[in-house]
RNA sequence: GCUCCCAUCGUCUAGGGGUCUAGGACACCGCCCUCUCACGGCGGAGACAGGGGUUCGAAUCCCCUUGGGAGUACCA
């Protein structure tokens, strides 16, 4: 194997669903791997047994296939370095442990969760550090043996250096140095046998020869402590880079406060992938003053870990929409076809066995819809009118457009013309409202906004001979009677309309 | 509390001593296009947190203050 082959990983504990931050931490590693034509590696922390579950598993897995960043080694892959779940890694961490108890850099500890409690009190109250202090550290073989017997489950803890400073050489934030006496002597191993973190990511990315640890910055402050069992265990230190987090909008930590968070949401609301890979890889990382699109080809050509901003940066939702507009109109009909007929099928606006006449319509909404949305799931509300009978009138538009002075007659002259137009295609189409706009002597604004307001309850919508083309003609004019019906009833109603 | 990180328009950022009367993108505002909306085009408003240094010269280097973020668990 080449030792210089650059090894990365994204490790997300199984306690929820993908968010953003770990989708653009997993992002960045991917690119890092694919630039360097190293190997990117994907790893489950689920030593949390109380908050692990199989269905976050499946559903990070599936967040990163969405986003096409495929892992080559890692669960459903396999790979030389596994297994690849943290939890089938026990044994491994359990040597280790040994090996440093052994080797008397770690100690078991038999305190208890409420006597740990008391010396953290007692250490605020008497204004210290509220760090452990180290009573079980010399504990005799007899005491020991003593704890045991009543029953007590020890942990394992790493007894860490106090002296001098440790040195954290980040490849985005330089040279961080750390004062050890900051450190106090840290569990490496629960009492239900399980590592904790700081200790089975250094175990794992030892293990598995990763020789670049790029994260969260939220890691950087327990480095020094990995960096420390590294070194008490002979191994060589990674390379490290902690990337900015991900900020809401009130600019705390990114959450679900802040609305979706999770990519698995954004896939369901209709953002494309590449509009996700490209926004997210702009949150901490710029290439120079102007371009702000990147296809993924261009972004592991380009990307590099020395241009990634240090500052924490806001997650912004307007310009993730902008973005996705971009890329839902550079998507040819097919392609956006293909990737919105499960949608229009879901929402059963079209049956599962599509006939070819249907195939053409769904094909014609597609492209006068595909410049005015910016997330598939607005097609939902913007175009069910052409599939769907019952018509939900927008009361604001109704008021504005069909209370104005004309909308009946305006409706009633054009209704017997569209009956009777041969061919009811938007090239006949126009020539009907140029010539009730005449006759009317009015806009032909204020001849086409009642007819759309008619048609499809709002008083927005695409061009309207072409919203009428695609409707047909029995429907158009069952509106259009429907519409007068409506205002005739309010009239008598005497509601005004 | 302690430790660490960070600090350019509302947001993401370019900038790494002079070319900065600080550039781009999103958002915002106006105009154009126009049957509404959107797209597109054109234009506008909008920032170097504050204070000290260093220097002939500082957005850029140093220090302090302030502000924000993170860590400090038998969570990861």
């Amino acid at each position: 194997m080449n030792m210089n082959q650059v090894r990365v990983r994204f490790a997300p504990s199984p306690t929820g669903y993908l968010h953003v931050g770990g989708a653009r931490t997993a992002l960045f590693n991917y690119l890092y791997a694919k630039q360097n034509q190293g190997v990117f590696v994907l790893r489950i922390e689920d030593t949390d047994l109380v908050r692990s579950t199989d269905a976050s598993t499946q559903a990070i897995l599936d967040a990163m296939k969405y986003l096409g960043l495929d892992w080559d080694e890692g669960p459903e892959k396999g790979g030389d370095y596994g297994p690849y779940f943290q939890s089938q890694r026990l044994e491994l961490y359990q040597q280790y442990a040994d090996k440093l108890l052994a080797s008397g850099r770690a100690y078991q500890c038999f305190c208890t969760p409420e006597e740990l409690d008391q010396i953290r009190q007692e250490a605020v109250e008497q204004k210290r550090d509220p760090k452990y202090d180290g009573r079980c550290r010399n504990l005799t073989e007899a005491q020991r043996q003593e704890l045991i017997r009543q029953g007590r489950k020890p942990v394992v803890r790493f007894k860490a250096d106090y002296d001098g400073t440790t040195l954290v050489d980040d490849l985005i934030r330089g040279k961080v140095t750390f004062d050890n006496n900051q450190l106090d002597d840290f569990v490496i191993i629960k009492s239900d046998g399980m590592p904790t973190y700081n200790f089975a990511v250094v175990i794992d990315d030892a293990l598995m020869a990763i020789t670049h640890v790029i994260r969260g910055e939220d890691h950087l402050s327990n480095t020094p402590k990995q960096i420390q069992i590294y070194e008490a265990l002979g191994f060589s230190v990674p390379q490290f880079a902690h990337i900015p987090m991900i900020l809401g909008p009130d600019r705390t930590r990114l959450s679900k406060r802040h609305g979706a968070t999770s990519v698995g949401q954004f896939q369901e609301e209709g953002y494309l992938a590449e509009a996700m890979v490209n926004y997210l890889a702009l949150l901490g990382w710029s290439f120079d003053d102007s371009q702000t699109l990147f296809s993924k080809n261009e972004l592991i050509e380009k990307f590099t870990l020395a241009k990634v901003s240090k500052n924490p940066a806001v997650f912004d939702l307007a310009k993730l929409q902008w973005m996705n507009g971009v890329y839902i109109r550079e998507l040819s009909l097919d392609e956006l076809y293909e990737q919105t007929l499960p949608l229009f099928q879901g929402w059963g606006f079209v049956p599962t066995e599509v006939s070819s006449e249907l195939v053409g319509k769904v094909r014609s909404v597609l492209k006068i819809l595909q410049e005015r949305i910016k997330v598939l799931s607005e097609l939902r509300e913007v175009s069910y009118y052409f599939f769907q009978d019952e018509l939900h009138y927008d009361e604001k538009a109704v008021r504005k457009v069909l209370g104005k002075e004309g909308a009946v007659e305006i409706l009633s002259t054009l209704l017997p013309e569209l009956l009777s137009v041969t061919d009811y295609t938007q090239e006949n189409l126009e020539p009907i409202f140029r010539k009730a706009q005449e006759q009317h002597q009015r806009k032909l604004a204020d001849i086409i906004q009642p007819v759309r307001v008619a048609v499809t309850g709002t008083n927005v919508s695409p061009g309207i001979y072409d919203v009428l083309a695609i409707l047909g003609r029995a429907r158009t004019c069952q509106r259009i009677k429907d519409t007068l019906a409506l205002i005739k009833s309010r009239q008598e109603g005497s509601l005004g309309v």
